[in-house]
DNA sequence: TGTTAAGCGAGACGGTACGTCGCGTCTTAAT
DNA sequence: ATTAAGACGCGACGTACCGTCTCGCTTAACA
């Protein structure tokens, strides 16, 4: 019966977070500052969101969604596409810090474990599904799906933790590379 | 003439920044918090460090230094040893929500660079030296070394962010064998 | 057509504001806690009055009337009674406080002055009454009616701000006899 | 050790509360509204007083102090210099509505009642004087003070609640008249 | 060995942000 | 068209921490 939650100030909440991530970084982020920024209440704030970490979680998850799941009949093949869409993902300006800078405030905070879950959980599915078809189709034998998904994500995030520079397309070549010969299939 | 800045300070500030980064995460970590836990004044805090980061920055170093550099004529041999002391480094309690804060704090902030310069690169200058020796050997194909040590590192950094579980010896052995292999070492 | 101002929704909030400002009074009244208390609406509040003082201003009105007009032949016997009642009206728990507040509340909000012709102007019309017949009957000079109701029904008010003890009716008769002989009633 | 609490913050707080009270009542005055017009901060008043309301106090205690107590040998002329000073007290723009709220929300929360022990019981102690010298002159009865108190001063508070209208000097008179003569003292 | 400048503890200072509460207005659906 | 429900923008609340500053007291290096 009474007036929902306003779908307008929400957009505009998350929109000058997003504004304010991308300008000031993470450590520019306040809940005092959207307020500045969006014009919307410091209160329909709160009733939007528990906390201004809530607020976060919202505006980086609009940002990363809708991870495509290749499917091109060779498991290189599909882990170097979507090893692709992540270096995209992160290649924006203050992106990278603002991944870092979430999971480890969702390691600390359990409040923000859902930013684990869209970030890292729900992203590594099209990688759990390839590697599962690529099982399936004898490609490679049959291992422990979980621990192959670190295997073939995890060179992407230590260079991503490692340095800040722009990740070439050659590295990634060469990473998913090694990474899936390391998995079982055999070198051309 | 006058008094040097005192070593008793130093050390007092140093241990309570340690105590309440290991009891609180970094998120409990405050020039204030360390005054009371310390009975360190803040004025002296703040000439000794520039700034409560800086003071982060070298209790944190204290913690993470001197890692052994195997040698045990094989790549996955050294490998293996060093992955363990990896994943024993992260394995007391609050180590892992730590270690990801701290890669977090120091994207986003400039001033904690050097904790990354320690935590990372520093920690990495054992496999570093581990890979060099293997292709001076002739056990893999010359390849980038930079790039090898994150195909290295990589699955043991995304199992410590995918997952707090604590990590069994033979999943330590079972990614150390695939990423040797993918590295270009002949299979048994 | 339309439906009318529910009586209803008017003595729910008119209870609840009662119920409120005796418990925790008139600091603990808000418009918000007299919808949470009585379950009426805000909106309604609203429209039922035009601000959260004038249903506080309804609320006290109701506690404070019909106040009877003695008349038994001496200046004296009909003090007493009136002086009685008063000391009666404030003898209930938080009572005191509660006209205490009311007075300080009407003193600073114009808004609330219709309180202070509830509680004040009002509640003096009796002593206004008896004054006016025991200077018809000769039985005091022709004073100024106003001021002398401020002399007979001052010492009471000053009595109840300065102490919160109970007041007790040898303290009423004391003081009951210092007033009428000052406006001039002989003593026996 | 430390350094004292300012004493130039503590003098600008309480211009600037003063200044307020009287320019928009004790309605405008807030924390915030004092941090605005005095340039202290928010936390230095938090500091200095314990609530907004302890500033008040102080505040208010400055304008209301140094009553002198007469001795002009006769009980009449000692209550009129001291009703005089009274009067005056409540005259300045805005005092009466100030008194008056001060003392209702000292009766309601006990964190006040330094207000009421400053501006009451403080205030009354050159009556208490003039009245235990007039008994010991043998000018009036024997007869209790504290009573004896509220029958002189409460109608100068029943005329200060019962008309904002500022009190004339013949009124003043006329009062002290009655209740002189009610405490036991011959008409000329 | 006495002087003295700087280090020390303690904590006040002006700020920014926090998350909550109450205000009075508004929007919605249901009666 | 009134109602219950509650979201809206606004502004005050009292607290935590920031980095700077002002205090006396103490102490180590120099004279």
């Amino acid at each position: 019966m009474p007036r929902p939650l306003s779908a307008e100030a929400r957009k505009k909440a998350i929109a000058a977070t997003q504004t304010i991530v991308a300008t000031h970084g993470t450590a520019g982020f306040s809940i005092d500052a959207v307020v500045r920024e969006s014009g919307v209440a410091k209160t329909t704030l709160y009733r939007h969101w528990s906390s201004g970490n809530q607020l976060l979680v919202d505006a980086i998850d609009e940002l990363f969604h809708d991870f495509p799941i290749p499917d091109n009949g060779s498991l290189r093949a599909d882990v170097l596409e979507v090893s692709m869409t992540f270096v995209e993902m992160i290649s924006g300006p203050g992106l990278r810090e603002m991944v870092l800078d979430l999971i480890g405030a969702a390691a600390c905070d359990p409040e923000l474990a859902a930013i684990e879950e869209t970030m890292i959980q729900q992203r590594a599915e099209p990688m759990r599904d390839i590697i599962t078809r690529a099982i399936e189709r004898g490609e490679i034998p049959a291992i422990d799906v979980d621990a192959a998904i670190n295997v073939v994500e995890g060179p992407f995030i230590a260079r991503m933790i490692r340095s800040s520079k722009p990740i070439e397309q050659a590295e990634v070549v060469a990473i998913v590379d090694w990474v899936v010969r390391g998995l079982g299939v055999k070198d051309d």
